[in-house]
DNA sequence: CTGAAAGCGCTTACAG
DNA sequence: CTGAAAGCGCTTACAG
């Protein structure tokens, strides 16, 4: 049987007010010191621990903010976003829980099990949803369109502009055979599918000839595929992300081509592992730094009741090495 | 200002009492398909939704899972283990939320913002915190120590287990000289110093000379440090993980050793990027699935109230590529 | 089939 | 300086 402020205040001989009082140091209460050290080792010794759903009843809000993150691998961007969140949050005394979403389960009934302060989406969220959580007071960060607050990357526009990025430095180095890796990943399909609008549609306007799409597993070498680029006269390939474009390089090295002489490879992201690759590998990389401190000042702002922060302006950029 | 289920009853012209059945599909209670249409329908136009602390407290019970995560970076076996965890607990109704836990604030804290019906830890608690944690009825799972059924990735013995795996390859191969590379991230050096302590010890157990330790940046080539490996005779190199090793891998590149001829490279994870990297990386393979399905039937125990499983007894390997 | 009432554990004005 | 009391929003036995 858990123990409550009851059972403290039983033990320790004072009112559950008083016990309250000590626990949460209520600034203005002139308890004695003795009585402090008793309530507290009174508390210590039963192993007292507060009931948070109590609390937040009470206090009518809760300390928790709750960051949904959609059911795709998320890679480094993510992880920057949330540590800079966590800091910022904990600074105000309130906790950042992450929940990763699998949609085969409502989000509304998440909010029966938790209410948290702000809810902080890297996913879309149903606009009903959106709108029952704003009614019941619980203010939505970055989960709605762009033009609503939505985060970034979560824009057609950016990703199929990610994608017209690569196309256009290939187009630069000269290359106008250009080919398409893309994920297997299937939680990924909605940005893969808008990565490779972008760069098809860059293409046709460069007036240069469709790209053919191939599927790469980013766990083996691509090599057979790498070879019937080589036969097919492909000689530059965009990539989905560094991953799919590591898979690329291999399968490059193991058929035998020149990267980038005979096969330029670009990748996306530029996660670490690009200047390690062999050849270093070209890659586009995102404003995430500047992104997350944006989500933050935005649930700041929400917190504070002050207007939403500009977007950052920074734009996604080639980072070229070797592999083009 | 929240909408509450009086309101919803009043809107509704039905008492409290109604509009919980109704909202939570109370079996046994029968009302009319009409009423039940009409309660529906008055709590979305108003957008009701229900206060989860008011919830938690009258039910006693939350239908939360919190996961505490270290404050280190973790890679794909963490995430290969909240992924089959979200997904048994979502079977049972629960929703699993995770918290980076960064020591700055005291764990105790976050308690007071949540009442999780069971604790996942996959970092060290202090006893204290366990014992209070327990003694609040909150389960806890995995963040004590191995005997109390911790997590093995938090067992010391394994992790020195893991250097000596290493060693005892690179002997097998011949080596005798023997270099350590180790990460600069300095949430990772409690890890780090046991790996390397159990290549020292292994080292010595076999007679070779103490090896030399290196701080390797995994976003650069290690260029210098694989030079200066060469001109002192070190001809294997054991790395704190897969990352480190590819920087390694690099480094040996631009410096013109021929690896494994000048150089053998191990790592440690056997991430996706070991097979890609040039040449690719012989790396050490943890039981990640297995560890994964262990810790959810840990907390499928704790739910049922059955007796803890077995540990699994799957042990690490040594994936063998062209690296060494 | 529906309503009035109790009570979960806490915090906080208020009276002493 | 401390205690009695109200009330946060919900669920659920119980009476009608």
């Amino acid at each position: 049987m858990p123990v409550t402020s009851a059972d403290v205040a039983r033990a320790a001989g004072v009112s559950r007010a008083t016990v309250s009082y000590v626990l949460n140091d209520t600034p203005g209460s002139s308890i004695s010191t003795a009585t402090k050290e008793h309530v507290r080792a009174t508390a210590a010794r039963l192993g007292y621990a507060p009931s948070a759903a109590a609390r937040a009843l009470r206090r009518g809000r809760s300390d928790l903010v709750v960051c949904v993150l959609p059911d795709w691998p998320t890679g480094p961007v993510v992880d920057t976003v949330l540590d800079l969140l966590s800091d910022n949050l904990a600074a105000r005394g309130l906790f950042l829980l992450v929940h990763h979403h699998r949609s085969t389960r409502p989000l509304r009934e998440l909010w029966k099990a938790v209410t948290p302060r702000v809810v902080v989406g890297l996913t879309h969220f149903p606009a009903e949803d959106l709108r029952a959580l704003r009614q019941a007071g619980i203010e939505v960060v970055g989960a709605g369109d762009v033009d609503d607050g939505g985060h970034p990357g979560l824009d057609p526009d950016n990703q199929r502009g990610l994608g017209a990025l690569q196309v256009e430095h290939l187009l630069d180095r000269g290359h106008r055979r250009i080919g398409i890796a893309t994920t297997p990943e299937e939680r990924l399909r909605e940005f893969a599918s808008l990565r490779v609008d972008g760069i098809r549609a860059a293409c046709a306007a460069a007036g240069v000839s469709e790209p053919p799409v191939a599927v790469v597993d980013p766990t083996v070498p691509a090599t057979d595929l790498a070879r019937g680029w080589g036969d097919d006269g492909v000689d530059a390939v965009a990539c989905y992300n560094d991953e799919v474009a590591l898979a690329v390089l291999a399968g490059a090295r193991e058929a035998r081509l020149d990267v980038p002489g005979d096969l330029a490879v670009i990748g996306l992201d530029d996660a670490p592992a690009a200047a390690l690759a062999d050849p270093p590998l070209t890659s586009v990389a995102q404003p995430s730094a500047a992104q997350a401190h944006h989500l933050a000042a935005c649930v700041e702002a929400v917190l504070d009741g002050t207007p939403q922060p500009d977007p950052p302006t920074e734009p996604s950029r080639v980072v070229v090495r070797a592999s083009t």
